[in-house]
DNA sequence: CTCCGTCTTGATCGATCGATCAACTGGAGG
DNA sequence: CCTCCAGTTGATCGATCGATCAAGACGGAG
C-alpha cells in the first residue's frame, strides 16, 4: 500500500496558494503554543483561530491535540530556523553573526508586545515527562538550531567540538534571555545577550 | 505518649509560620509548578500532594489557585536563591563562583531525573499576559537572583553597570541551559554553560 | 446521472476542571 | 459547663475540557 494521495494543489508548496484547513490548523496551533504553551491552549481556541470545525481537526490528526501540537512545533521550528539563518548569514564574523541573531529576536519580541519568541520554549518546559511525542519534537527543534549555530562557528575556524559546545551555550543564552525579556517586558536582557555572546565567541578562538 | 501532639513551633514569634496545612500547600504547589507549570497543575493534585482538603485551600487562599501559585513562586524563589548564594560563596573569584552555580544546577537536575531546576521558568513562560499576579511574582524572583549575581561581580571589582548587565546574561544562560538540559535529558548544556560563563566573566574585566 | 472517497459540520459525550458551601471538629476563653 | 471560631471535610456545582460521531457537502470518475 503506497497510499498518501493528496490533492496536488494543496500538497505542492508549503507557501503561496491560500492555505488549506490542515495548514491553517498547524499555523494557528504554532502561534498559540508559542505564546501560551500547551496546556493553556484549548482545542476550541485553535479551531476558532484557524476557522475550522472539530471534525476537521480529528480528520487530519486522529490522535487529536497532542499530534497537532507536535506537528505545529515542527512548523514553528522551521520558522525560527529561518530567523537564525538570516541572522547568521548577515555577518562574516561569527561573533557578529551570533549577536545579529540576538538582536533579531529582540526586535521580534518588542514589535509583538513580547509575544513572539522561541516557538517551543513554553511548551517544552511544561510537557517534560508528560508527552514523549511533544518532548521529542522540542528536542529535535533545539538540536536543529544548535547545528545551525555550530556550522557558522566552524566556518569561522573553530574546531568541531569547541564549536558544538559553544553553539549549545549560545542557544542557551538566547533562550534564557528571551525568558527574562518576556517576563520583564524589557528587551535589555536580549540586547545584553547580543553583546556578551559576541564577547564570548571572540574569547573562544 | 500524650505529651505534645503539636510541634513546639506553635509559639507565635511575630511572623513565624507554622509548618501546618498552609505551609504544606505552598510547598507542594511550588514543587508541582517547578516540574509541570501552572496550567498542567490541578488543584486536586496539589491537595493530594499536600494532604489537604478543598476547603483548607480556599480558607488560606480565598482567591484560589492563582493566589496560592503566586505564594508558591515566592517560596521557590527563596529556595533557589539559597542555591545561588551557596554557589557564589564557594569561590572568591567571580568567574569560579558563577561556574559553581551552573554546576550546582547540573547536580540538582541530574539527581532529580531532570525535574528540579528553576522554580519559576515553566510557570513564567506560559502565564505571560494571562495572570499579572503570577507574572509579577516571577519577575521579582528573576530580579532577586540577578541582584545576587551582580553583587558578587561587583565584589570582584566590576563597575556597577557592567556587573548588572553581566549578571543578567549569566542568569539568562543558566535558565536557557536548564531548558536544554531538561528537554534533552543530558546535563552537558549545563556544564558547557559553567565553562563558558567562567570564560565570559574573565573576559569582562 | 450515480457512486464514492475526501473533507466539513456541530451537537453531544463523559470526564474533569476550579470553586463553593453547609456541616463538622477541637481547643481557647469565660 | 458553655460559647466561639479558626481550621477541616468532602459532596456538589456549573463550566469547560478534549474527543466522538452521524450526517451531509463537495468534486472527480465511471
Amino acid at each position: 500500500m503506497e497510499a498518501t494521495q493528496r490533492p496536488a494543489a494543496e500538497q505542492a508548496e508549503g507557501a503561496g496558494e491560500r492555505d488549506g484547513t490542515r495548514a491553517r490548523l498547524v499555523k494557528a496551533t504554532a502561534m498559540l503554543l508559542q505564546r501560551q504553551g500547551y496546556e493553556a491552549t484549548t482545542v476550541k481556541q485553535i479551531l476558532k483561530e484557524a476557522g475550522a470545525a472539530y471534525g476537521s481537526l480529528y480528520h487530519f490528526f486522529p490522535q487529536g491535540k497532542e499530534e497537532l501540537a507536535a506537528e505545529a512545533l515542527r512548523f514553528g521550528a522551521d520558522d525560527f530556523a529561518d530567523l537564525l539563518r538570516r541572522g547568521l548569514a548577515a555577518a562574516d564574523d561569527p561573533a557578529d553573526a551570533v549577536a545579529n541573531c540576538a538582536l533579531s529576536m529582540a526586535d521580534a519580541l518588542r514589535t509583538s508586545a513580547w509575544l513572539d519568541g522561541c516557538p517551543v520554549a513554553a511548551t517544552a518546559l511544561e510537557i517534560i515527562d508528560r508527552s514523549p511525542l511533544i518532548q521529542r519534537a522540542s528536542d529535535e527543534a533545539l538540536r536543529q538550531w544548535r547545528e545551525l549555530i555550530a556550522a557558522k562557528l566552524r566556518d569561522g575556524g573553530l574546531p568541531r567540538d569547541t564549536a558544538a559546545a559553544l553553539a549549545c551555550t549560545v542557544l542557551s543564552t538566547l533562550e534564557g534571555a528571551e525568558l527574562l525579556s518576556r517576563v520583564s517586558g524589557d528587551d535589555s536582557p536580549m540586547r545584553f545577550a547580543a553583546e556578551h555572546l559576541a564577547t564570548l565567541v571572540r574569547a573562544s578562538r
